[in-house]
RNA sequence: CCCGCCGUAGCUCAGCGGCAGAGCGCCCGGCUGUAGUGUGGGGGCCGAGACCGGGUGGUCGGGGGUUCGAAUCCCCCCGGCGGGACCA
């Protein structure tokens, strides 16, 4: 099955700006045995974002390297994390959303739809949920929630946030997964399915874990010492929760500039700045790509860069000014990635479902 | 996936190259004679805890190695706990 070239330039294509994967060994043997399964889960909780994007790229890139995969949607999830204030029809119609943007990517007919429903209806999930849970303590699920530390304590938590982990280990077992594809923050659900994988004699999973992109917003030295951290956490992600601290992909023209020029955007700082993790992430991802930016001569008139690191190496000797990136990014953003995505997803019949979302996540 | 600590009696742990240990528990006995049982008094019977005495306790997590000798040192594995793991 493939060739050794064949199996390099897949490991490259999986590999291309991924923030890590474990384990790449693990990962070239599926592709030595000709690919395998793989899955990612979302939670459908208002509209599709661009840091969003970032995982359904590589999601492209692993259908392309040759991989059946799988889109679940985390419907129960998202109701357990109240989502869309836990109004499943809402969070189904947030997950068709989500559907179309992969379609738009030029996806359609090459992945699978799951809904969490279709999993949770048959015994054999509970089952296999409990002999998850028989085989992991309480202690070991509580350090796989991501949502809540010691801080904003368990004494606040329902109960079903303690399920959560369970269930997405059960996810992986049930649709009986290689691949497991998920922001960095997902690491710890990842993790345990690895370990319980080992004890319950199932496929270990390879984990594909993508970038994250910082808020528009960036946060300033004021709120990092005084909010919990994981609140800052997730004040810190691109969240659907905060209009203004994220850019959907059915956003306008004018919706992403003025998002863009709005955004937190230190000179020559790389830490933290959201545009220039919008440039890396979404418009190079690690590789070479035509992306100009163009300015008054007074100012040094238009630059082209084909690689993030030039962009980067030249925006922290001060060579390029915020104002000038931001415009840039902005540009490319609505030209190249949202418009044509807009385009297919904000379609007349669509017009209604867009509308409930966006009611939804505003109120 | 990475780092650290731990795994010895049913439980909590000590021992860390030279006889496998303590406390608790459990079993037997003694002592005591409480609560309960009784309408009350008296008596009888059953009889807990505490205390005293005796007894019961083990593939020293598994496997390999080093050694005259391994719970003890080394390696591998399994299990538990904590931490880390984008941002903090």
């Amino acid at each position: 099955m493939g060739t050794a070239v064949d199996v390099e330039s897949k490991m490259k294509l999986v590999l291309r700006d991924v923030e890590e994967v474990v384990t790449v060994e693990e990962l070239r043997g599926l592709l030595e045995t000709g690919g395998g399964k793989g899955y990612i889960g979302f939670e459908p909780s208002g509209l599709f974002h661009i840091g969003w994007l970032i995982w359904a790229y590589k999601f492209r890139e692993l259908v392309e390297a040759g991989f059946r995969m799988v889109l679940l949607a985390a419907t129960w999830h998202a109701w357990i994390n109240d989502k869309l204030g836990g109004d499943m029809e809402l969070i189904r119609a947030a997950a068709r959303h989500v559907v179309d943007v992969l379609n738009a990517l030029g996806l359609e007919n090459k992945f699978e739809v799951v809904y969490a429903e279709d999993l949770v209806d048959s015994a054999k999930y509970w089952e296999t949920l409990i002999r998850v849970a028989k085989l992991t303590s309480l202690a070991r699920v509580r350090r796989a929630l991501t949502i809540m530390g010691r801080k904003a304590d368990e004494s606040e938590a329902d109960f079903s946030k303690f399920v959560y982990p369970l269930m997405q280990v059960t996810d992986i077992f049930e649709l009986d997964v290689d691949v497991a594809l998920g922001g960095i923050d997902q690491r710890k659900a990842h993790m345990l399915a690895r370990d319980v994988a080992e004890k319950l004699e199932r496929k270990k999973i390879v984990a594909v874990h993508t970038p994250l992109l910082p808020s528009l917003q960036g946060f300033s030295k004021m709120e990092v010492g005084e909010l919990p951290r994981d609140e800052l956490m997730a004040e810190v992600k691109m969240s659907k929760s905060k209009p203004e601290s994220a850019i959907f992909v059915t956003d306008s023209d004018e919706d992403i500039r003025a998002k863009v020029m709005g955004a937190y955007c230190p000179p020559r700082e790389v830490e933290g700045n959201p545009v220039l993790g919008i440039a890396k992430h979404v418009i190079f991802r690690g590789s070479e790509v035509e992306f100009t930016i163009e300015r008054p001569s007074k100012y040094g008139g238009p630059v082209t860069y084909w690689r993030y690191e030039d962009l980067e190496r030249d925006y922290v000797d001060g060579r390029i000014h915020p104002m000038d990136l931001k415009a840039s990014v902005a540009e490319y953003l609505a030209k190249k990635v949202v418009g044509p995505i807009r385009s297919c997803v904000a379609r007349p019949e669509r017009e209604e479902l867009l509308r409930k979302i966006r009611a939804a996540i505003t109120r």
